[in-house]
DNA sequence: GTAGTCATGTAAGAGGTTACATGATTAG
DNA sequence: CTAATCATGTAACCTCTTACATGACTAC
């Protein structure tokens, strides 16, 4: 139940209609947890029954009306109670490193592919968790910077390093998978090296495999 | 779907029960993808109802039964069609970074707790990850084994090194995660130690802390 | 008027979690 | 005979995905 979490976090800072946090979903919190429209919009008005958020219901236009939804006191304290509290690590799923288990089933040009995306997907990655850690660094993330508004001066530095190290771990995971995906590169490498002279010392090898 | 493939994973070289799957779990393929027993069940036999496993009636004492799966040709086709597409990555969900986030509306002691746990877990999970490493190596995995006996000789090596990868990722990113853990711990250490300062200078704080 | 954006939803279904339920078999 | 283990399931519930659906407003 994150996701709750990840709304509170954004709306304590800025009150928000549900369309606005879900641009907000690309490009702040998104980082961290990324969320379809479809699973927000039923998400506050549970969480508004349950009176961790409210609703103050907007003209927009003539006819057409928005419901702007912010954080109650109960909302906060159910945030504050989350972040203090102790969550077991989610059960271990990851749907690439068990293929990449059974990498021996799948041609090797295959697998190289595959580890070619990976790279450019964390690579991708990384460079928008740069972008966002530069941003807070240099006082420029608009979100942060309210929140910042909120706290007492002597606070701003300690909470900024508790953003930009969550950042930093998400990059040294982009990291270490990209080494990870190198590494693979050079492992499918040596086994075409092997293969090679393999069948260059029997010659049968070559029409077996073909 | 991963879960019918890391299934797929084991039984191909050992038919085996639910009961014997389930167990399996928690030692090999566990280490990739957890599934709890209630989920294994239903899914062997969906599986079997589309033909990529079939089920073989043993009796087990004077009245019971059990049913021991194996894998059909259709499933190995499965199985080295799921190695060989290409999935695209599983949208950013950490509970633990997204917190880490917040950490700044948590008690300074409750982030060193949460963060000393990170470490732990990571730690046994790695210790885990890397008994299995050894296992592999030194030939002592019995699935491993029983796999390569039934590929050429000269394709051994090929299949340990991409085995071996797989864990090395796994290993890799403990590491990661008790490094990320660690210097949080650091940066505890010196919102401790700014705030210890700051409240000399000027006394009020220590009252409003309190 | 029409295209794009603002704004809010619903519905079906897949996958996973937790808990409950049952009975045979084997070792002591 | 009794406890542990073998063996197989069901059910309720939650979260997330994908797709569909609708209508008002704004800029051209």
């Amino acid at each position: 139940m994150s996701l709750r979490h990840a709304l509170l976090g954004v709306i304590k800072d800025t009150p928000l209609t549900g369309y606005d946090l879900v641009r907000h979903f690309q490009g702040t919190v998104g980082y961290l947890w990324s969320a379809p429209q479809s699973q927000i919009y039923p998400e506050l008005r549970r969480m508004e029954a349950e009176g961790l958020v409210e609703a103050k219901v907007a003209p927009r236009g003539r006819r057409a009306q928005k419901r702007i939804y912010s954080v109650t006191e109960a909302g906060m304290a159910e945030l504050r109670r989350w972040a203090t509290d102790f969550v077991p690590l989610p059960a271990q799923r990851d749907p690439i490193m068990l293929k990449a288990a059974f990498f021996d089933l799948a041609p090797i040009e295959s697998v190289r592919e595959q580890l070619r995306a990976h790279i450019a997907q964390f690579q991708w990655r990384m460079e928008q968790w740069q972008a966002r850690e530069d941003a807070i660094r240099e006082r420029r993330a608009e979100l942060v910077e309210v929140w910042l508004s909120r706290q007492p001066i002597e606070e701003h530095d300690n909470i900024i390093k508790f953003k930009i190290h969550a950042l930093e771990g998400l990059i040294a995971r982009a990291r270490a998978e990209i080494c990870w995906a190198r590494n693979g590169l050079a492992v499918c490498d040596e086994i075409d090296a092997r293969r090679a002279s393999g069948s260059v010392a029997s010659d049968d090898q070559a029409a077996s495999a073909s």
